[in-house]
DNA sequence: ATGCCGACCGCAGGTCGA
């Protein structure tokens, strides 16, 4: 069994010691980290290491930043830029042996898309619409290509607290869904909605409502997605919530899924 | 309520997030 998770920290160095309680309580064998906010020279490498883990970084200053943390071996790994977001921060991958298996792993950050009016929002589709084309390419390469990452959508009305007043606002726009739905659809799997069918459950709530988190308004956003060819080793899938009611906390909480190689 | 909070840079308050 092994297991990854993904998180959006919202800065690494404020999040310190939210990760060693993540990697001490839960033990993830990957952690894929979104919005690390620094560049490899200011990334607490060391700090990382003594918990067990190796760090593979694409980092930005201020904004952005993806990274891969891992207790395995790590064989390669790879920053690309996707879309027309060129030169900011927001893909990873690595390439990992675990139990004589391969496995490609990557840490997506997608953009935000700020408003639906802006040229952001534009870029977001985009960026969607090259993500799939990777996606379509790894698959059909073989790969045993497990993505995970804030995707800054939410696909379906049970993963927002309020599907008809958020309807084509930001993160639950239908341009952004269909294209999220149809990365789904082509050969992928969402797994922690495959695992938890009809349960609805958020990884994220805006900082700027205080009450947000204790009324439970938020949203899906972050998704560990892995090849339909894989979908035999899925064997768990949580949302760690309590991550939200810590002090100082990130706007998201990670995600974790355990995957049965022996299944496979 | 084009705001609420939090992080960034850098030293005040603008910018960004979703």
């Amino acid at each position: 069994m092994f297991s990854v998770c993904t998180w959006n920290v919202n800065s690494i160095r404020v999040r310190l010691s939210h990760l060693s309680t993540l990697c001490e309580k839960y033990r993830p064998d990957l952690i894929l980290l979104q919005e690390i906010k620094c560049e490899e020279n200011s990334f607490p490498r060391e700090f990382i290491e003594e918990l067990g883990y190796s760090s593979y970084i694409y980092g930005q200053k201020s904004y952005n930043g993806v990274a891969v943390l891992s207790k395995a071996r790590v064989d390669e790994y790879k920053c690309r830029d996707i879309g027309n977001n060129l030169e900011e921060a927001r893909y990873i991958e690595v390439v990992v042996n675990i139990d004589e298996v391969c496995f490609r792993i990557a840490s997506l950050y997608l953009p935000n898309g700020s408003d639906v009016s802006s040229q952001n929002f534009k870029s977001k589709l985009f960026f969607l619409e090259s993500l799939k084309k990777l996606m379509i390419e790894a698959y059909e390469f073989g790969d045993n290509y497990i993505i995970g990452g804030d995707f800054n959508v939410a696909p379906e009305s049970i993963d927002v607290y309020d599907p008809i007043g958020m309807d084509g606002t930001i993160g639950f726009h239908e341009s952004e869904r269909v294209r999220l739905k149809e990365i789904f659809s082509s050969n992928y799997i969402d797994v922690w909605r495959a695992l938890n069918p009809s349960v609805q459950k958020f990884t994220w709530w805006d900082y700027r409502d205080r009450s947000s988190y204790v009324k439970n308004l938020g949203m899906r956003l972050d998704h560990i997605c892995i090849s339909d060819k894989l979908s035999n080793i899925m064997h768990k899938a949580v949302i760690l919530d309590e991550f939200r009611a810590m002090q100082r906390p990130s706007d998201h909480v990670p995600l974790m899924c355990y995957f049965d190689v022996s299944k496979l």
